[in-house]
Order: structure tokens, then sequence, then C-alpha cells
DNA sequence: GCTGATGCGTC
DNA sequence: GTCGGAC
DNA sequence: GTCCGACGACGCATCAGC
């Protein structure tokens, strides 16, 4: 028998399961399907991974772990109490993680549960039971208690024991304590426990080999070593070929949630996706939008038009309700998922799958015009009641837009780079395929497939912040692979790319222990909106915003002006640059808040209202040449041969170079008065490569510096609860500051950054002290605003500010520089808790009025303009 | 046709 | 946009 | 250093509801 099963087994293997079908040209036969269905029927596939064990070393199949489609009344050895693998045997309420999840995250090795983590499956005990503020969810302390929540804690202990004992390399040392598993396994179970012989990556660093790639280090080599024992028969639970389940999505999503190491996250990912690959490779694109939370590329401009406020009314239950329950676990995704069992229907709708549910998402998007909302409520609700076990819930945060399971864009890009290398996807080496099909490759090699790996992601990411389209790049690294990507993928004009980005610093010193030995550069910072612009051959004009969103509607002045500016001869180019509000007549830079007033679809030339200046600052693009690798000095010199100025509508941003102190402070001193936000300082010598090193570029700004900036001594009035990982505290707080005049506290902004969890948490017990049934009489704030809580006026906190700006909401100084509006902040954060002042020693109105005319922009226009009271930014 | 709520983008 | 936390 | 997810002000676009 073992014998037979042995033959099999590579028989599936082969065709079935390890090549991807595109290639080999062949899923696995229905023979081999409905074998691989009565094995597990049969409970045959734990001893076909026993046989292996002992005659190969190469499977990893464990005891215990079968896969959920096994046949009724199937109880499996070694299971927790009260918890059974079989997807119809599920405990009687929905334990913290599904039955199918338990199988994921046992097969990628993910372990830890998040202190934080809310389980979308969760009904209310265990939720709380899982979001109790416990260090170590796993410790022993879990032990023997019954709550299903400890239970699937304690099964989550057991995977992690069972990655250690299968691959000792991975794990570190934190086997000790604990039951014995062995004690509690049955007696067949020893033949499979047998000594996982030299399934041990080789530890040999980087000595001397040429895989010196970024980032390559022992980690990458052990997480190399981990692949090879991977095996998609485990993974995989439907008919190879058929749409992917969304199931499999959900399960992989809460096997991430529950982990926070990166590498672990990537590798639970990389699983899922060679899974897709070689089952069904059409549905990766599908995936990878439902990993990344788009619905298309940015440049296209679909959105689903869907925010938390309609989620809460599709949830079938009383708005109100809804929002106080959001407001206390602060995930809508669990809360959707304690309602949907109040929706029934007469037959239960076919599962979810994740191509279709993409699909749903494009026509909630697509839905616009009369009665819309409704139709895109109709379609959601669909979704719900068709969604089973944790799946609700991801599709309510897909729909918010955040997962929230630290899963984003760039850890998606690896995993998919590295999924395509594991693949072997758009390999014709016959190594590579062997690599993936065959024996695990010996020890020695990991080495080489983690700088393999390494290169894939690169090269991945490169083309992804070249061409930010998963609509270009899926199709493309399936049919070519990674490596070949680049011939495929690439820098075009037309294409936004991802723009490079820059990091604070604190001081100028900063920047000048940072750029030692390179020579830099520094440019004012202009408040505006990044413009990315495309001139293309046939002459025609494309802006891209910051975050590649078409914004050529938008600036028609910038697609007119660009013809002119571009000199003769000059064919194509792209350019770097910032779209600056301008006043024409007195040759100024205005704000951003007048910018940001200017209408944004369609606009035509003729009711443009707010003149646009353009800063140039880098071409990464000219007649032909791509300049992205360049340095800056070649890329700048090929902007001035791109390009004239003409005052007012594009001009070359200011820059200076020098590397002295003095001069350095003077020159950010210049760029604040000329009314910019400061400046941004970039080294001579490097490329344009936002992939590589997402800030090489560093922002040097006024508020950034100790002791510099606008503070302010605010009182907390209100508070919202917290989302996420604030749940259970306050999010964010409501500020005032107090008139003496008025005799009352007159609210100037919200405040939801700068403190450490730590003190948030404190902040959260001190303040509930002074919880008050509604707001005081003596209050000043907007209606549309309202807090969770009001607090009695007590606690005063320091604020900083980038910016004081006219507010549509908020109340301070009212009177004093607008009639009716009063002032609030820009980008305000907490610097610090003023134990030392009481409520009535806050900033005042007064003050803060003279610290809005004192701003640069703002004085030199009132100085230039005749008092006109219109002009009310 | 107007207004307010909501969503989404900018910073 | 700012910020803190985990890695 | 990188990545992620808490949270900020503000204004236009869109749609429901009057």
């Amino acid at each position: 028998c073992d014998d037979q099963i042995c033959s099999l087994n590579v028989h599936i293997r082969k065709p079935g399961l390890h090549f991807p079908p595109a290639r080999s040209g062949a899923t696995a036969s229905a023979f081999e399907r409905s074998l691989i269905g009565t094995l597990r029927e049969a409970r045959l596939i734990p001893r076909l991974a026993s046989t292996l064990l002992r005659s190969r070393s190469t499977a990893t199949l464990r005891p215990g772990v079968l896969p959920s489609t096994g046949g009724p009344g199937v109880t499996p050895r070694r299971w927790p109490e009260g918890l059974r693998l079989h997807s119809i045997c599920r405990p009687p309420l929905p334990a913290m993680a599904s039955s199918r999840q338990r199988d994921i995250s046992s097969f990628f090795g993910g372990a830890r549960v998040k202190p934080a983590a809310v389980s979308l499956a969760a009904t209310s005990p265990v939720r709380q039971a899982s979001s109790e503020p416990k260090p170590e969810p796993c410790a022993e302390a879990d032990e023997g208690s019954p709550s299903p929540a400890a239970a699937a804690a304690k099964f989550a202990k057991e995977a992690v024991k069972e990655e250690e004992e299968y691959k000792p390399t991975a794990s570190g040392s934190s086997s000790s304590g604990g039951a014995s598993l062995a004690g509690e396994e049955s007696a067949g179970d020893d033949e499979v426990v047998g000594p996982p012989a030299k399934k041990k990556a080789k530890k040999s660093p980087l000595k001397g080999s040429q895989v010196k790639v970024e980032g390559v280090g022992l980690g990458s080599i052990k997480a190399a070593a981990e692949h090879a024992d991977f095996d998609l028969s485990k993974v995989i639970t439907w008919t190879l070929g058929s749409p992917v389940p969304f199931g499999f999505l959900a399960d992989t999503f809460e096997a991430i949630a529950e982990e926070s190491k990166r590498l672990v996250i990537t590798r639970i990912l990389i699983g899922a996706f060679r899974a897709v690959i070689a089952s069904t490779p059409a549905d990766l694109l599908p995936m990878i939008y439902l990993c990344t939370n788009r619905v298309a590329p940015a440049h296209v401009g679909l959105e689903l038009g869907i925010g938390d406020a309609t989620l809460i009314k599709v949830t079938g239950k009383k708005e109100a309700a809804v929002r106080a329950e959001y407001g206390q676990c602060g995930d809508l995704g669990a809360v959707a998922a304690a309602a949907r069992g109040l929706q029934k229907t007469m037959f239960p709708p076919p599962r979810l799958t994740v191509p279709g549910v993409l699909r749903a998402f494009r026509d909630v998007a697509a839905a616009e015009g009369s009665g819309s909302q409704d139709r895109k409520k109709a379609m959601i609700v669909k979704l719900l009641v068709a969604a089973r076990d944790n799946e609700a819930g991801y599709v309510m945060r897909a729909l918010q837009g955040k997962l929230r399971i630290g899963l984003a864009e760039q850890t998606v890009l690896v995993a998919l780079a590295h999924a395509a290398v594991l693949s072997s996807v758009g390999d014709e080496t016959a190594g590579g395929a062997a690599a993936a099909a065959g024996p695990a490759p010996p020890a020695a090699s990991h080495e080489a497939l983690a700088g393999r790996l390494e290169e894939a992601a690169r090269a991945v990411k490169l083309a992804y912040s070249q061409c930010p389209s998963y609509d270009d790049l899926v199709p493309a690294l399936l049919a070519h692979g990674p490596l070949r990507l680049p011939d495929h993928v690439h820098f075009r004009p037309g294409v936004p790319v991802k723009p490079m980005l820059a990091k604070p610093a604190n001081g100028v010193s900063e920047v000048l222990d940072k750029f030692t030995d390179a020579p830099f550069t520094c440019e004012y910072k202009y408040d505006g909106e990044r413009a990315q612009i495309h001139f293309t051959e046939d002459g025609t004009v494309k802006i891209y915003s910051r975050n590649s969103e078409d914004n050529t509607g938008k600036y028609p002045d910038i697609a007119a002006l660009l013809p002119r500016m571009i000199k003769p001869g000059v064919k194509s180019a792209v350019l770097d640059a910032e779209a600056v509000a301008y006043d024409r007549v007195e040759k100024r830079v205005l704000p951003f808040q007048v910018l940001s007033t200017r209408a944004r679809k369609d606009v035509s030339l003729a009711s443009i209202k707010v003149a646009v200046c353009v800063f140039v600052f880098d071409c990464l693009y000219l007649d032909g040449r791509v300049l992205v690798q360049e340095s800056l000095t070649t890329r700048r010199e090929a902007m001035r041969a791109a390009l004239s100025e003409a005052p007012g509508e594009l001009q070359f941003a200011t820059a200076k170079v020098s590397t002295d102190v003095e001069e350095l402070s003077a020159f950010l001193d210049d760029a604040v008065d000329a009314g910019t936000e400061g400046l941004i300082v970039k080294t001579l010598g490097d490329t344009y490569e936002p992939s590589r090193r997402s800030s090489h570029w560093l922002k040097l700004k006024k508020d950034y510096l100790e002791g510099v900036g606008d503070t302010f001594d605010l009182v907390p009035i209100g508070a919202w609860h917290g989302r996420g990982k604030r749940t259970g505290m306050y999010g964010s707080y409501l500020l005032a500051v107090y008139d003496p005049e008025n005799e009352e506290y007159q609210t100037i902004s919200k405040i939801g950054t700068g403190f450490s969890e730590e003190l948030l948490k404190q902040l959260a017990e001190s303040q509930k002290e002074l919880v008050i049934p509604g707001p005081r009489k003596y209050y000043n704030w907007g209606e549309t605003l309202e807090p969770d809580v009001w607090f009695e006026p007590k606690a005063v906190w320091e604020i900083k500010a980038a910016d004081l700006s006219i507010s549509p909401v908020h109340k301070a100084a009212t009177g004093l520089v607008d009639a009716t509006k009063g002032i609030s902040i820009r980008f305000p954060r907490l610097m610090r808790v003023r134990d030392d002042k009481g409520p009535e020693d806050s900033t005042s109105p007064a003050q803060v009025a003279e610290m809005y005319q004192a701003q640069a922009v703002v004085q030199q226009n009132s100085k230039a303009s005749k008092p006109d009271v219109d002009d009310d930014y």
C-alpha cells in the first residue's frame, strides 16, 4: 500500500499540482482530481505523508492537518477538545478562528496571535477574550482554559511546535514549555514524527558568494529554505482550475492578521499566490486587487463610492445600534459578521469566489447617477448574504478600503515576485522547472534561491513603480517571469511613475550628517500639488498627481502652457513639478488653501479662477531617453534643455548648493519668507528610484525644528472612540482654546497623532474621569463634528502645527480674522501634556489670530493687496 | 433647484 | 500630511 | 530603514431628500 501511494503521489504532484497549467499545459486530470478526493475521504493523506517522511524527507504534510474537504464525521486525531477540523463539524459558536483558518495558518506557519487582533468571525464573548491586553496570548496561561479563544490559541501554539519540529532552522528556540505533543498523539503518529533528517538549511552566511543582493541576510536564506517544504496539495482545497474561493483569501487574511512578522506575512501570502498560480492563474490578478484593496489602477479613477456611513446602513440592523457597536469594537467587519445571521435566504447562495467578489466591487464602483446609492447597497447586501464564516468581515473591510491586517502594497509586491520565482513562472530553463517540481533543492542552493527571490522582488517593485498598474504587471509576470519583466513592464511616457518622496529631517545638522560625502542641493519646497507632466510625441499632455491619478482634466491651463514652454526640437518629455496657486498681479505664490478651491473635473480654460505657476524640479524622460537611472545633475540638465521659463507660469524651482550650516539656515529662512514650506534636500549624484529607497530626499521644514514652529496649549473637551489598534481607547480628541472675553471654549482642531501607545492609554484613563453627559453651554463647536463623549475642561496639551487656516468647522478666534469663521491648524500633533497649566491658561483666541496674521503668505498678501474683505483664505 | 451628508482626493 | 510601533 | 496603520484640515463632486 505504501508503495502504491508513493508512486501515486509522484504522479499527482508532477503534472497536476506543481506546474502552472499555463506552462505545462496540464491541469490535474479528472482521474487525478477524483483520486485526491478519494484519498482525502479515506483520510489517507496523512498516512501518505508519513510514508514520505520516512522515505524521502521532503514532504511536509503533517498529521492532523487535513484539508477541510474531508468526509463527514471525520474526527482527526490530536485536535483540541471541542474543535474539530472538519468544516461540517464546526464548534457550536463561530470560534475565533474558523477551522479552515486553522488549516491555513498551520500550512503557512502563521502562529502568534497579535494582541490587538480582533477576529472577524468572532462573536462578542470571544472577541472580548481576544482583545484583552494579554501580552502573550499563546502563553501557558491559556492551557486548560475552556474558552474557544484559548483553544484556538493552544492550537496556534501547536502549529508553532509543528513548524519547529519540521523546520528546525525557522523559528529559533521558543519550543520549550507546553505539553508534549507526542503525549497527546495516538500511537499511529509515531511513525510520522520521524526525524526530519536533512531539511535544515545550511546556516552558512553569504561567504564570498555572488548573491550580493540588497537585503539577502540569514533570514532571507532561511525563508528560502522553507519554500522548499511547501506542498500545494495541502493548500488547494478547491477543484483545480476553478475560480478561487473567496474563503481561501479570507483565511489567508486571517492568518496574516494574526502575525506581525513581515517575513512570515510575506510567506503566508506567497503560499496563497503559489496556490492560485498553480490552480487558476487567471485569478491571480483579482487576488492581487483584493489584497491591495483596489478595484482598478489609480489612473483609471474608478472608486467604490462607499464609506463607513453607507456600510453601516447595509448591516440590516438599526443604525444607532451599529454605530454604538462599532464604537465599542472598532471594527465594522466584526459588526457585519455578527449581524449577518439576521439575513435569511430561502436557498443558500453560491459561495463567493475571488474573481466574483472583485467583479461585484467593480459593479459597485461603476454604479452612478440617481438611485445609485441604493443599487450599491443592494449589491453589498447580496455579497454579505453569500458570505460565510469569516468572509463577511473581510468583505466589509475591503469595502472600507482598509484591510488592517498589516498587509499592503509593498508586501504584496514582494510576495508576488517570490511566488513567481517559486512557481517557475515564465521560466523556460529545465532547471527552474525541476526546482519547483522535483525534490527540495539541496541546502547549499538556498542561498542562491534567496538571491533569486530578492532579485525578483526588486524587479517587480521597480516595474510597478515605473508602471503602477497590476493590469500590466501581473500578466507580464505570468508570461515572462520576474527576471525578464523589465523588458515588458517599464517606463513609458503617458504612464505615471511613482513619484520620489522625501523624508523629514530635523535640522540642518541632520542633513549634513546624512549627506556627509555626497554633494547635495537644496530646493524650495513649494506648497502646492505634485504634478507629473507627460509630454508625448503626438503632442498630447498628461498630468498625474502624487498618487498617479489622472489630473489632466483639472489643469487644462498647464496642458495648454506646456507646448509653448517646450524648447524647439524637443519631441517628448516627462517632468516632475509642483503646481502652486499664483497671484499674477502681485507676482506671488498663494497658500495651499487657495489652490484647493480649484475645480477638479472637466475644467475649461475659461472657467479657471485660480491661476497656477508650475515649479519644475526634475526631468525623468527626454526624447526617448529614460532618465530615471541618471543622476540628478544630468536630469536637471535635461530639464533645462527641455524647457524655457515663463515667470509666473512655469519656473524652475529655486535651488542652492552649499554645505555651510549658516548659509543653509539662511536659505531655509528665505524659503519660508518666499511663502514655501521649507527646503527639499537632494543628493546630486543619485538616481530617481522611488522603489529602491522610498525616500532619498530630505525635507526640511521650520516646524520640524525643535523649539521652532507654532505651538498651542489646548484643552481637550471631547473625544471619539478609536478604531483598529486604538479599539478600547479614544482615537482622537476635540481641542479648544479658552476665550476669556466670551468665557467660552472654542474648538480649534482634533488631534489624533503624536501620542505613544502608552500615553494614549493613560490619557484615556485620566480623561474618563472627566466625562460629562453633554456639552457645556459654554462650548462653542461645529454641529457637524460631534464627539462620542464630552469632557469637563481640565487638561492642557501642547500641540504643534505647521500652519493656521480659516476653518469651515472650527470656532477659535471667530470674529478676529474672519467675521463668521474660526481658525484651525494644519497638521496638528501632540507634543506633550502640560501638567503645569490650567484650562483657562490655554492659548487665547487673540494669540491664535496673531499667529494667523504672522504667516508669511498672509502678511505678503495683506500688505500687497488692497483691503478686500472677500479674500478670506 | 437647493442643501446637507458622504466620499475621496489633496496636503 | 504627522507620528509611533514592529521588524 | 522600511512598512504599516492610527489619526489631522479642507474642498470639490455626487447624490438623496426636500
